[in-house]
DNA sequence: AGTCTTTCCGTCAGG
DNA sequence: TCCTGACGGAAA
């Protein structure tokens, strides 16, 4: 009871987890990270500057909680006061409104939720406000690639970091390493402030924490005996289309071998003296020739065989990422659930990892299976990852996608009264009306493949195309996609003088801001070599867009997360962002009301008061529905009320 | 000399 | 043309 009076009066917590093996969060990181066995938390009150920062004041004291689930029958009297004792310390270190800092706050908010699945609802991490020096020190400067504590306060603090100790001599070190993160917290807190980026830091990444987490343990079923089908089905094609390529070729190879397919195109069948007028892709890097899709199609008309790689790249893409790869990320276990990285993008977006829930294949693949039995059938069987994800029994799963938030916001960010014109109708095809506008056709005329090229050609002149690119992409001449570029940029001349003054700006200033304030410093916009510098303006403009709509769906993440954690009805749950699309796993009786919330919520993002944002574009959500992610099928809302009826 | 681990490169899935 | 992560082979 003391303890707890102790820690509900100190100024500030600083914890951090212990994993068995005694090293913590703030060690670098290890292949295996050993299970978690504790947390030490630092209570401190002496904010003295004269007492050295990285040892204890006479005012601090630090108490190491022991994390161990002993059945209630089995315990003894003090374990059963010890373990509460662990349980309300650390409900006051989710609750408290004073300051609380870990470094790497998510991955204890996770734990949390895994250790107390009984008694601690995620709704109750919802309203949990840790600060996290790494999100800190990635917000500072989301370049920097710290790999780790050490180098995160050797860049912000200078000071020479601590050796890494062992045996007995780890506490103290511990200790040290928690008082060091106090004041790495403090130097990073006033550095966010001075740059303008406290708001940001406070009211969206931290609330995203508890987001991430909650997401991450919640677990998304998947059908695992379908999955295993499927690897045996296409383990055979490749097997078959494998055959066919070494007939093809005259010869054994390695299919998955680049180098060994560039061998065989280019040295023994010296296919790219056979098209001269055809231009082929060269690698990056080496210069050699390429053996990409690109290339391949080019290839396609003089020979079998680019074709049988093209459909063996297929396959083997799909087998060896979505679905084995898929298979080993649920070890024994009959579902999966991705970790979600906050720091490791630049633009701000989030990324996941183990599988990469945002790669997962949009189309069905069509896989033709051959019948030695039968003799001519042939059976074609549809491969679809995004199929094998399925909702718990009563449930459904739910998404909501902003509808071409980035050119939405070229339109806001460049005023362009054209641009914004596009937007007027909400009920209008976008790409079709930029097609008409644009090559000067009534909207009857305007074909699917002008459409096409309205919206390759728009994502291209925004981030910044050159002509070999552009015509690349359209199929035309390089002649005819500079005419394309030109025409684009007069018929839309604030979006050329938005561009035109974003570089200039970055130039001047160094570095370029999103809408909600995220910054991106550019050292290379200065550089004396042009292709570098040409880079980094590409860079400036492409951040602008794409920050600004990752701040977007931030912001309709944490709302919508608040908006159900404050009810006591509502039970959705936030599966998977797919940047512009939010995933949800909804309770069948729930799902019209949800879909409704959800898209006002979103819609009314338009206008974010209290930080002054006011969009010149209405924005717009798509919803639909599913029983499995493959198949999901339009909802149609009607128009939001002003005040949902809850 | 053979095996293991790490790093780089090319390719391709998503936005 | 920007931003990711995953995989396999080749090289170190």
């Amino acid at each position: 009871m003391q303890m707890l009076e102790k820690a509900a009066q100190a100024k500030t917590l600083v914890l951090t987890m212990v994993h068995q093996d005694g090293s913590t969060q703030l060690d670098p990181e290890q292949k295996l990270t050993p299970p978690v066995c504790g947390l030490l938390v630092l209570m401190k009150n002496d904010l003295d500057l004269s007492t050295p920062q990285d040892s204890l004041g006479s005012n601090d004291s630090a108490v190491f909680l022991k994390l161990d689930q002993t059945p209630a029958w089995a315990q003894q009297q003090t374990h059963q006061s010890q373990e509460l004792f662990t349980r309300n310390m650390l409900l006051q270190v989710l609750s408290r409104s004073q300051l609380v800092v870990c470094y790497k706050a998510k991955d204890l908010l996770r734990t949390a939720l895994q250790f107390y699945k009984q008694d601690l609802n995620w709704k109750q991490v919802a309203g949990c406000h840790i600060q996290d020096p790494q999100v800190a020190g990635w917000l500072l400067d989301p370049a920097y690639p710290f790999s780790c504590y050490q180098d995160l306060l050797s860049k912000h603090c200078k000071r020479p970091s601590s050796t890494p100790a062992q045996g007995t001599k780890k506490i103290s070190q511990v200790i040290s390493d928690l008082c060091s993160l106090y004041w790495l917290n403090m130097e990073l807190c006033s550095k966010l402030q001075s740059r303008g980026l406290w708001e940001l830091y406070s009211d969206m990444e931290l609330s995203m924490i508890p987001v991430l987490a909650v997401m991450e343990s919640h677990h998304i079923h998947v059908d695992k005996e379908a999955l295993k089908r499927t690897s045996e089905l296409l383990g055979t094609k490749m097997k078959q289309l494998e055959q066919e390529a070494h007939r093809a070729a005259g010869q054994k190879f390695l299919v998955t071998s680049n180098t060994q397919l560039r061998t065989v195109l280019f040295e023994k069948l010296r296919l790219h003296e056979r098209c001269e007028n055809k231009k082929l892709p060269k690698t990056i890097n080496k210069q050699q020739q390429s053996t990409s899709e690109a290339a391949l199609l080019q290839l396609q008309d003089l020979h079998p065989l680019p074709k049988i790689i093209l459909e063996c790249r297929q396959i083997h893409k799909i087998k060896s990422t979505f679905v084995d790869g898929i298979l080993s990320c649920m070890m024994s276990k009959n579902y999966i659930s991705s970790t979600w990285h906050q720091t490791s993008a630049v633009t701000g977006r989030i990324s996941a990892k183990h599988p990469n829930f945002q790669a997962l294949p949009r189309q069905p693949l069509q896989v033709t299976k051959k019948q030695h039995v039968q003799g001519k059938e042939e059976e074609v069987v549809t491969v679809h990852p995004r199929a094998m994800f399925i909702p718990q029994k009563g449930w459904t799963f739910l998404a909501a996608d902003f509808c071409q938030v980035e050119l939405r916001l070229l339109a806001h960010l460049s005023s362009d009264p054209e641009l914004l014109r596009v937007f007027t109708n909400p009920l209008a095809d976008v790409f079709a009306m930029l097609a008409s506008q644009w090559k000067g056709l009534s909207e009857g005329e305007v074909t699917s493949e002008d459409r096409e090229h309205a919206k390759r050609i728009v994502y291209s002149v925004v981030y910044g195309a050159g002509r070999e690119r552009l015509s690349g992409i359209l199929g035309v001449s390089p002649h005819q996609a500079s005419q394309f570029h030109d025409s684009f940029l007069q018929t839309y001349k604030d979006l050329q003088a938005f561009i035109q003054r974003t570089i200039q700006l970055c130039h001047k200033q160094g570095y370029v801001l999103s809408i909600l304030g995220r910054r991106r410093t550019l050292p290379n916009i200065n550089s004396p070599d042009w292709s570098i510098r040409m880079q980094a303006e590409r860079q400036a403009v492409n951040f602008m867009v794409q920050g600004s709509a990752a701040d977007l769906c931030k912001m309709a993440m944490i709302r919508i997360f608040n908006l159900v954690s404050s009810s006591t009805s509502l039970s959705a749950r936030l599966i998977a962002q797919l940047h512009d699309e939010l995933l949800y796993e909804v309770e069948d009786s729930q799902v019209e009301h949800f879909a409704a919330l959800v898209k006002s919520t979103m819609e009314s993002l338009q206008h974010i008061d209290h930080l002054g944002v006011h969009l010149k574009v209405p924005l717009k959500v798509a919803v639909s529905s599913g029983k499995s992610w493959g198949s999901m099928s339009e909802l149609n809302i009607p128009p939001a009320t002003p005040s949902p009826s809850l």
